[in-house]
RNA sequence: GGAGGAUUCGCCUAGUGGCCGAGGGCGCACGCUUGGAAAGCGUGUAUAGGGCAACCUAUCAGGGGUUCAAAUCCCCUAUCCUCCGCCA
C-alpha cells in the first residue's frame, strides 16, 4: 500500500511510477480527489458526533420537559450523526479500495519498461563445453530413477510429479544446505504454514479474487501460498516490533502451489514448471532506509548458494513493468540450462519497501519513540527447479551426475548413478 | 461435529447503560530523595485518523443491532480453554 501522505506531498512520485511500470498515471488523480472528499466527508462525521456526545450528557443531567425537548434534538441529531458517518466509511472504503489496487511505487534504478526490458548486471561463469550430446534434466531424472512425472499425473495430474530415490535426496540435501547457510548467516529457520487467510494472502500483494495464479480452497476460505513469503510477512503482521531487533531474518522452508494458469503449452516437459515444488526463502524486516543495503545482502547470499552448486549464472535487474504488486526492485538470478540454450530462473529478490508491512501493519518503534511502517525483503536460497540446473550442468556421457562438492555431505552421495 | 467458559491499555485485573479511552497493581521511563544503591515519593506510560497548535474523532477480540447515549444489553463470527463425539 502507498502511504497516503506521502502521496499527497508528492504525488509526481507515483505518476513517474506509473508510467515506469507502463501504466496510466490518471489513478494518482482520482486518488487525491477520493482522498480530499473523505477526509471532509469525516471532518462532518466528527463534528456531528462531538455535538452529539456532549448533548448526550446535556441529557443525562437534564429533567422532565427539559429532558424530553433535548431528546427529540438528540434524535434528529442521531440520524444526521447516522448517515454522515456511513458516507465517511463509504467514501473510506472506496479509497482503501483504489489504494490497495495501485502497486508499489517503483524504485527509480529500476529499467524501465516491460517483461525484455531487464538489464544484465552481471554473468558469473562460463556454459560448459560438452563433447556429448547432453540429455535434458527429465531425461537424467528418469534414467537415475529421481524424478517420475508418470505417476505424479496419474496421481495428481499434469504437473505433478513424485521426487524418487536420489531424486529425493538431492531435494532434502539441496535445501538442507540452503537452510544451514541462513542458520550459520543468522536468519532464524522457519517451516511455515502453507494455507493462510485471505487477509494474509491480500496484504502480502497478492489478489486473493483475482490471481490466477492461486489455489483456493472456499470452503474454508483459506489459501495456498505460491511462496513461504506469505507466511512470513503476515508473522508479525499487526505488531510494533522493538527497534533493536531490526533486521528480523527468516529462513522459511515449505511448498509452494501455483495454478500456472494460462502457461498451458510452457515447459511442459519436466519439472521447471510445476504446480507443486518446495523452496527455503529468505525473509528479512528492516528499516527502510536500510532496505537498499539489504537487498544487496540477499542478493550475496543468493549469490553464495549459486557458486555451491556450481552452475553458471546471470544475474538481471528486472524491468518496472515486470515487478508485480509489491517489489519496488528485482534481481533475479538465472541459472544456465544446457539443453535449452538459455538462463532460467533460479532465485529472485524482492524489496518491496514499506508496501506489505503497510498492509499488513508491521511497524517498529525509531529511537524517538514513534512508530513506523518497516521495509521488507524476500529472496530465493534454493528450490526444486534447481534441481534442473544441477542435474543438466554436471552430467557425464553415461548419464550419471556428479553432486556438486558442497552438496556431498547433504546428498550422501558424490555421483549419481543411473538405475540399473 | 456438540455442550459450556473466556477474550478490557506490555502483563495481571476493576468495571452490567451516561461522571469510562477506561480505575488499581506490576512492569517500564523520567524526576525527587541518597555518599551510592534499595526502599519511598512524584510524574508519565496504547494505536490510528483529521487540523497538525490547542483540540477533535475512532478503537475495551472482530462485525452487526437496540438506544438520545454501549466496555456494559441483543445477534453473528474468530481465537483460546474444558468436556463429549468422530478421525488420524
Amino acid at each position: 500500500m502507498i502511504d497516503l501522505r506521502t502521496l499527497r506531498e508528492d504525488p509526481d512520485r507515483l505518476r513517474a511510477s506509473q508510467r515506469a511500470r507502463g501504466e496510466s498515471d490518471s489513478v494518482v488523480d482520482s486518488l487525491l480527489e477520493l482522498d480530499e472528499r473523505r477526509r471532509s466527508a469525516l471532518t462532518s462525521f466528527e463534528t456531528l458526533r462531538a455535538e452529539q456526545k456532549s448533548m448526550g450528557k446535556s441529557v443525562s443531567k437534564a429533567s422532565g420537559e427539559e429532558k424530553a425537548a433535548l431528546l427529540g434534538r438528540a434524535k434528529d441529531l442521531a440520524a444526521q450523526v447516522k448517515t454522515a458517518e456511513a458516507e465517511a466509511e463509504r467514501l473510506g472504503g472506496e479509497l482503501d479500495e483504489l489504494l490497495g489496487s495501485i502497486p508499489n511505487i517503483v524504485d527509480p534504478a529500476a529499467p524501465h519498461g516491460g517483461e525484455d526490458d531487464y538489464t544484465v548486471l552481471e554473468t558469473v561463469g562460463t556454459p560448459r563445453e560438452f563433447d556429448f550430446e547432453p540429455r535434458d534434466h527429465l531425461e537424467l531424472g528418469e534414467l537415475l530413477g529421481a524424478i517420475d512425472m508418470e505417476r505424479g499425473a496419474k496421481v495428481s495430474g499434469s504437473r505433478f510429479f513424485f521426487l524418487k530415490g536420489v531424486g529425493a535426496r538431492l531435494q532434502l540435501g539441496l535445501l538442507n544446505m540452503a537452510m544451514q547457510q541462513a542458520i550459520e548467516a543468522g536468519f532464524v529457520p522457519m517451516i511455515t504454514p502453507v494455507l493462510v487467510k485471505p487477509e494474509t494472502m491480500a496484504g502480502t500483494g497478492f489478489h486473493v479474487a483475482h490471481d490466477k495464479e492461486i489455489y483456493r480452497l472456499p470452503e474454508d476460505d483459506l489459501y495456498l501460498v505460491g511462496t513461504s513469503e506469505v507466511s512470513l510477512a503476515g508473522y508479525h503482521a499487526h505488531e510494533i516490533l522493538p527497534e533493536g531487533d531490526l533486521p528480523l531474518r527468516y529462513a522459511g522452508w515449505s511448498s509452494c502451489f501455483r495454478r500456472e494458469a494460462g502457461s498451458y503449452g510452457k515447459d511442459t516437459r519436466g519439472i521447471i514448471r510445476v504446480h507443486q515444488f518446495d523452496k527455503v526463502e529468505m525473509f528479512s524486516y528492516c528499516r527502510p532506509e536500510n532496505a537498499s543495503e539489504e537487498h544487496q545482502r540477499l542478493l550475496q547470499w543468493e549469490k553464495d548458494m549459486l557458486a555451491k552448486i556450481e552452475v553458471p549464472y546471470r544475474i538481471i535487474d528486472t524491468a518496472a513493468g515486470d515487478l508485480g504488486m509489491s517489489a519496488a526492485r528485482k534481481f533475479d538470478c538465472e541459472g544456465w540450462i544446457p539443453t535449452q540454450g538459455r538462463y532460467r530462473e533460479l532465485t529472485s529478490t524482492s524489496n518491496c519497501t514499506e508496501f506489505q508491512a503497510r498492509r499488513l501493519g508491521v511497524r517498529f518503534r525509531d529511537k524517538d519513540g514513534k512508530t513506523q511502517s518497516a521495509a521488507t525483503l524476500n529472496g530465493t536460497l534454493a528450490t526444486t527447479r534447481w534441481i534442473v540446473a544441477i542435474l543438466e550442468n554436471h552430467q557425464q556421457a553415461d548419464g550419471s551426475v556428479v553432486v556438486p562438492q558442497a552438496l556431498r555431505p547433504f546428498v550422501g552421495l558424490d555421483v549419481l548413478e543411473p538405475a540399473k
